[in-house]
DNA sequence: GACTGATATGTCATTCGTGACATATCATTA
DNA sequence: TAATGATATGTCACGAATGACATATCAGTC
């Protein structure tokens, strides 16, 4: 289940859209990287927009600053469950966070 | 973070959302509880529309049809990441997660 | 330059999720 | 009733995710 062919790439924040077929990437990995790449960005936007630190947001999840900046580079050693339940803590509701993994708006 | 009052009662299949302060869950608690409870619908209603068994899914996924079993009942000992890597091999895509997340379509 | 605050990176002990297995429950069919 | 197939529930050893800590890097400001 695990897979860890990827694991120091995607923290270096390659497009992984776009390097997939270059990485050996399965369809799954691929999008379940996407899926945490923009959970991640989804997280530091919330947090700058409230205009806390790294050290705040850890703080309010009982978590601490080193985690919080591995969850914003969607390292491998943070799961979804970290990222969504610090999202909630955000005050970001599940709608939210749908909205985030489908950056491509039905436009019209 | 892991505030396990709810232990025994999400996997009941209640429906939170109505018991929430019955319960005394916290909205991130239960916002939490509704995503794992929308996804493990979802993971049902996929894995029936393709006809297969828990036992035909857990071969798939390499996991054991118990675990399938409780990740369709969101059960408190799955994590989201489970839930998310089987839809993703059941070839839901994340966009398709994401709507699962949503079951309030925004109408007109 | 030095100092400060914020963020990034690496490591580790403890905790939690996992697959596997046993077994139970529930339908269906004979 | 028994037998078969599917699903549910309980337990456990093992591996992965976690918080904590040290330390590094980076931007401002003096």
């Amino acid at each position: 289940m695990k897979s860890d062919k990827r694991k120091r790439l995607e923290a270096a924040g390659w497009k992984v859209g776009s390097t997939r077929q270059f990485l050996g990437l399965s369809n799954e990995e691929s999008a379940y990287i996407e899926m945490k790449l923009a959970l991640a960005r989804g997280l530091r936007k919330q947090r700058e927009s409230q205009n806390l630190t790294q050290t705040d947001l850890a703080r309010r999840i009982g978590s601490s600053q080193s985690r919080v900046a591995k969850m914003e580079s969607a390292d491998p050693t943070v799961s979804l469950d970290l990222l969504v339940q610090s999202l909630l803590s955000l005050g970001t509701s599940p709608q939210d966070v749908a909205r985030l993994l489908r950056p491509v708006s039905r436009a019209a």
